[in-house]
RNA sequence: GGGGGAUUAGCUCAGUUGGUUAGAGCACUUGCUUGACAUGCAAGGGGUCACUGGUUCGAGUCCAGUAUCUCCCA
């Protein structure tokens, strides 16, 4: 074996066997209780980014998990079709060739566009493999996939049905990019730096009076029909049913009186454009008002507006000057107000009066809230349900109707006789007059990507066929896993159609990880070029370094904070772990049939007689690990599993119990040997087991490496490992006061490590240490593990003393006390400084402990632990401060 | 403007129901070719837990306010 761990050699060969054996592949006739996730799926025009590698890591952790748990798991994985991005992607490239969509039309476009999908819509799929990701790939979806789309069809026909869609003339967020609109949360808002116009509009009938109004948006005068005031402000009381003139179109409009209008915003006037602005839209329902369309669906201005053909920015420039030239522009300030722009162009969203297809969102809502309030479905962390109540409280019409080409057409038909009706299938005929096909034309509107979205759990197992085995056993789902930012988008619209569509919730946890960011704490984006491209780290550091990496610093739903850095610890730990392996395996050929198998498959025997504190110690710390991890997994805490199981192997089984065990592989007696390599077998073999999940690649290496399991079988389906029983342990005297026992011999060593350290001895010379022991049971134990305490220290000899130390460096703990007795070693005056020092620091922890046992309240109040507790420490403080005052008493003699 | 979150060591972060002297990793200092590992071993320095009040016998932890940062919504 090498020195250092190779992943490049080993993963592909690892994943290819997983795949070839099956072992990622569900089956609901076998048996365990059903476990599924989902995935969010990705687009198909995505690229593995570090969003993805947590995203997917932590469904990786918790399906390997629940896998080896027995649990019955299904990981589904798929991709979306991302309408608006994937038909920009196929665009831009006929763009190349100086073609448009137009060009092509409509029907030989989407066959591009599927070449386009067969041709690259793998790479992210590719690049989960590389991750490790345990999908059930035999069940891959794709929203366009025809089951999908059937289901897709399916639910808008039926809520055509109930009138739970309808198609209105609307304000709609409108990319003039995309060409299409956009749902509310497709716009995002960015602050602008603009400018506040404030313009005079003459009063009609009134020659010298004017109103002043502010805006930021002076291109969309020209469709202004009204101004309006707040019927509370008296400022504009005598303009209430007057009239005033436009400036460059000279038309009279209206000053309507309305609540909307903010008194203190700009002059407390506003224009009213009711067809370019969402609350102007309002206010012009409130009050009849026209609603004058002035622009084209590109963002030029149409002929209505007077400035036909010019672009809407350009027309910004255009009309301000032609309002100073008139006069009108009072004066100008800077202004920075919030815009919206497109989530996937980025363009300035302009608001747009147009005929959308819509979903009446609150009778979706309600059920959907109440299985989060029921506790049905859960959040973790909790704080998200307020977030996800506060929108569906406040929740608005879905727009659903996107002008595009590519996605699923709304299947919705209408005869030249007048008949619309929707139906999943293509009609023959009309079902009112009979006419043939050739007179009935669909709509030709796609809808939103999320619409087929919302239903993925259940669509992508097998709805509408209602006996779908998959659908059966597997929904609901268990855990979702996903970002923070779609929750709107998508885990509320998915509750609210599995509530309406299934009678039943889609999962019953969604779990929310933070947000990869670099290490100042901004986003990761091309534009910013500060991505970390998981595929490099898998490169130089392996999948496992990355995976445990993320894992290791990941807090339920907190921000994460990335640099290359980090993902060194995960490729140290892999050396670690590698190199414990390696030691192991070659003292294990010492031992005559000495079967890993065995070991993993029925557990341990041990000869009591010869087990000694330190063999107690990791059998109790290993148990504890177990616990840990199960409990933190079960909790979604992936940073405290992971920080557990590092702990342990690192700093417990390397650091400590194979430097321990060092005596028994080196020591000659065979007995010994043969018990101490069982015991790292072990505990060795449930940690890999326990690290499986987190680093699925370097366990199964180590575990056909070392030969725990059978060629054809792999770690991930080995059992999760339980805690030592508790017959074992008292087989085997294996007790938290032992554990407790080795931890302060450690704390012992440690000192006197540091003892050599300060008196600048150099640490191959084998000094003699003497230990005061605080009672004659503790110098018998130490006395018993000698050797090893001997070694750890690189001591010549120990030697116990009755007598409290003095006159030499020494160090007290719990144990007692330590020292190195060399004459002449230590500057007398410094150690009496040092000692007085000491005093002092025990004496001020002895007052906050008095002062505690002093305050008849805190005797009364506290609980009776925590009294006896400090009386404890009490007695612990005065005795140590007695031994060291003796001490500076014998130092003076 | 409304809401959420954060503020703990130089950096990134843990700290679960309030209860000994607040932890980890990285970085830093010192020593080390220790019979698995220098991607390592050993030892060490470093914190008025943002600030101000309050509740409590007791606050990093609970409450209120202030400041700064950040996210979401309008």
């Amino acid at each position: 074996m090498d020195k250092h761990f190779n992943p490049a050699k080993i993963e592909a060969k690892w994943y290819e066997f997983w795949e070839k054996t099956g072992q990622f592949k569900a089956d609901p006739e076998q048996p365990g209780e059903p476990y599924c996730i989902v995935i969010p799926p990705p687009n198909v025009t995505g690229i593995l980014h570090m969003g993805h590698a947590l995203n997917n890591t932590v469904q990786d952790v918790l399906a390997r998990w629940r896998r080896m748990q027995g649990r019955n798991v299904l990981w589904l994985p798929g991709t979306d079709h991302a309408g608006i991005a994937t038909q920009n992607v196929v665009e831009k490239a006929l763009g190349t060739d100086g073609k448009s969509r137009q060009d092509l039309g409509r029907e030989a476009f989407i066959d591009r566009v599927w070449q386009w999908r067969f041709q690259y819509g793998d790479t992210i799929v590719n690049q989960l493999k590389k991750l490790g990701c345990s999908c059930d790939w035999s069940r891959e979806r794709f929203t366009m996939d025809e089951g999908l789309s059937r289901a897709v069809a399916e639910v808008f026909c039926s809520l055509y049905e109930e009138d739970l869609v309808y198609r209105g003339n609307y304000i709609v967020n409108w990319s003039p990019r995309c060409g299409t609109a956009l749902a509310d949360d497709e716009s995002e808002h960015e602050p602008n730096e603009g400018h506040l116009w404030h313009v005079r509009y003459p009063v009609a009938g009134q020659p010298d009076a004017f109103v002043e109004i502010a805006t930021t948006r002076p291109e969309t005068l020209p469709g202004d029909t009204a101004v309006a005031v707040n019927p509370k402000d008296e400022r504009y009381t005598h303009l209430h049913g007057k009239y005033v003139i436009l400036p460059l179109s000279n038309r009279e409009i209206p000053v309507v009186v309305d609540d909307y209008v903010e008194r203190d915003f700009g002059t407390g006037v506003v224009k009213i454009t009711p067809a370019h602005d969402p609350n102007d839209f309002f206010v012009g329902q409130r009050h009849d008002l026209p609603a004058l369309n002035i622009m084209n669906d590109d963002g030029t201005m149409n002929e209505h507006s007077g400035y036909d053909g010019l672009d809407r920015f350009e027309c910004r420039k255009k009309i301000v000057e032609d309002l100073e030239k008139g006069g009108f522009i009072v004066r100008v300030e800077p202004y920075t107000n919030s815009v919206g722009h497109c989530y996937r162009c980025d363009t300035v969203i302009e608001p747009r009066l147009s005929k959308q297809w819509f979903v009446r969102m609150q009778p979706l809502a309600k059920p959907a809230m109440e299985a989060v309030r029921s506790g049905r479905v859960k959040f973790t962390p909790k704080r998200y349900e307020n977030v996800y109540f506060t929108w569906m409280e406040n929740i608005r019409d879905w727009c659903i109707s996107r002008q595009i080409w590519w996605g699923h057409r709304i299947p919705v038909y209408t005869c030249t006789c007048g008949h619309e009706w929707a139906t999943p299938a293509t009609p023959e005929e009309c079902p009112k007059c009979q006419n043939s096909s050739e007179e009935i034309s669909q709509e030709t509107d796609v809808l939103d990507t999320w619409f087929s979205s919302w239903l993925w759990p259940f669509s992508t197992l097998g709805w509408p066929e209602k006996d779908s085995r998959d659908l059966k056993f597997y929904y609901p789902t268990s855990d979702l896993v996903t970002a923070p930012d779609i929750i709107f988008f998508w885990v509320a619209r998915m509750i609210m159609a599995g509530c309406k569509f299934m009678n039943e919730p889609p999962f019953s946890n969604v779990v929310i990880h933070g947000v990869v960011r670099d290490s100042e704490g901004r986003k990761m984006s091309k534009s910013l070029g500060n991505s970390i491209d998981p595929l490099d780290i898998i490169s130089k550091y392996s999948a496992d370094s990355l995976r445990f990496s993320l894992m290791q610093i990941t807090a339920p739903g907190v921000d994460l904070h990335v640099d290359m850095g980090k993902f060194e610890i995960g490729r140290n730990f892999a050396t670690k772990i590698w190199n414990a392996a390696r030691f192991m395996m070659m003292h294990a050929e010492k031992v005559p049939f000495f079967d890993w198998q065995d070991v993993a498959a029925n557990g341990i025997k041990l000869e009591p007689s010869i087990l000694r504190d330190d063999d107690k110690h990791i059998l109790y710390a290993c148990s504890k690990t177990i616990e840990t991890v199960t409990s933190s997994l079960g909790k979604y805490r992936f940073q405290d599993a992971a920080l557990a199981i590092y702990d342990f192997i690192w700093a417990n089984f390397c650091d400590w119990y194979l430097e321990y065990a060092k005596g028994n592989l080196y020591g000659g007696d065979d007995v010994r040997l043969r018990q101490t390599m069982l015991i790292l077998a072990d505990v060795f073999g449930k940690a890999l087991r326990l690290l499986h999940p987190f680093m699925p690649f370097i366990t199964e290496e180590l575990w056909h490496a070392m030969g725990f399991g059978d060629d054809e079988e792999s770690i991930m389906r080995a059992p999760w490992p339980k805690p030592y029983s508790a017959s074992q342990n008292s087989k085997w005297s294996v007790s938290e006061e032992i554990y407790n026992f080795v931890e302060s011999k450690r704390e012992m060593i440690t000192a006197g490590r540091a003892l050599r350290a300060d008196s600048n001895l150099p640490p191959s010379q084998e000094i003699t240490f003497a230990v005061n022991a605080i009672s004659s049971k503790v110098q018998n134990k130490m006395q018993e593990d000698l050797e090893y305490i001997k070694k750890a220290l690189r001591a010549g000899s120990i030697e116990f003393s009755s007598e409290p130390l003095s006159g030499f460096p020494f160090t007290t703990c719990a144990l007692g006390a330590i020292g190195i007795p060399l004459e002449g070693l230590v500057d007398v005056e410094a150690e009496k400084i040092r000692i007085s020092e000491e005093i002092n620091k025990l004496t001020g922890f002895l007052k906050t402990v008095e002062a505690k046992l002093d305050n008849e309240t805190f005797l009364s109040k506290a609980p009776q632990k925590i009294i006896d507790q400090q009386k404890a420490r009490r007695e612990e403080l005065l005795a140590d401060i007695e031994r060291q005052k003796k001490i500076l008493e014998l130092s003076d003699k």
